[in-house]
DNA sequence: CCATTAATTTAGT
DNA sequence: ACTAAATTAATGG
């Protein structure tokens, strides 16, 4: 480990840089969209801009939410470690999304743990000047519980779907659930290895992989490496639906 | 800087 | 669990 030696030339790097202009993003939340110009500003003085890369740990479950993180691009997965200290992925966050909001609101601790699946950039916002927003300001207010409940349909019907269906269901309902909300499209990258995809399921890695290849080979699926394509949405939509 | 090799991670059976 | 393939890190020039 080479330790760098402080001199006179060496600047210690300046973090103090505040977020540019919060009025003029153009990653603005639907919520932050209803913030008056005074009120971004007041953001802006408590917010720093930073990126991740992918694989690094944003957010360790058990730690303080002193900050609001606002993803601005980028995929981020939201997961817990079991008992077992098996991960579990609750869900894929895709950008303008805030992450931790049912933990700022139900606990003061982050409940669920956070990593980058791919680059990605990030505002971190003080949870104070968050909280006085939405006290302040009823649309903002109404947008940030529009999201939170969105969430919980969204994986409640997940989950309900994962504990009621067969391994075939659940890898179907997987990908139609990339192709239409992570990444509205009919074919895909897939943002992560098969170990994750498995955990994002419940599945065996093996399993999850076995069922990837008899959908391949039936046609149904085109799979290069991370590389989905579906070629018949139809029948995939008939195997979610049978189980 | 680039090339080679070693080590780690991932996929498939 | 094991092997092969792929990706990433370390080494030497």
């Amino acid at each position: 480990m080479i330790v760098a030696k402080l001199n006179s030339n060496m600047m210690i790097p300046d973090f103090s840089a505040k977020v540019n202009s919060c009025r003029d993003c153009k990653e603005k939340s639907c919520a932050a969209a209803t913030l008056h110009a005074n009120e971004l500003d007041q953001v802006r003085e408590n917010s720093r801009a930073t990126a991740f890369n992918k694989g690094d740990m944003m957010v360790h479950a058990g730690s303080m939410t002193s900050h609001i993180i606002y993803l601005k691009s980028g995929l981020v997965k939201e997961f817990v470690k079991g008992a077992n200290e098996k991960e579990q992925i609750l869900q894929i966050v895709s950008k303008f999304t805030y992450l931790g909001l049912p933990s700022l609101f139900g606990d003061r601790v982050n409940h669920y743990s956070y990593a980058a699946l791919t680059d990605v950039t990030v505002c971190y916002i003080d949870v104070n000047i968050f909280n006085q927003l939405i006290r302040a300001n009823g649309n903002f207010a109404f947008e940030i519980l529009i999201s939170v409940s969105r969430d919980s349909l969204n994986n409640f019907h997940r989950f309900m779907s994962q504990s009621q269906k067969k391994t075939f269901g659940r890898v179907a309902d997987a990908i139609i659930y990339f192709s239409k909300i992570i990444f509205e499209k009919e074919s895909f990258e897939l943002p992560f290895t098969r170990q994750e995809f498995a955990d994002l399921i419940g599945l065996s890695r093996e399993s999850a992989t076995r069922v990837l290849t008899k959908l391949k080979d039936d046609g149904i699926l085109s799979i290069d490496g991370r590389n989905i394509g579906i070629l018949n949405e139809e029948k995939l939509i008939q195997i979610s639906k049978h189980g």
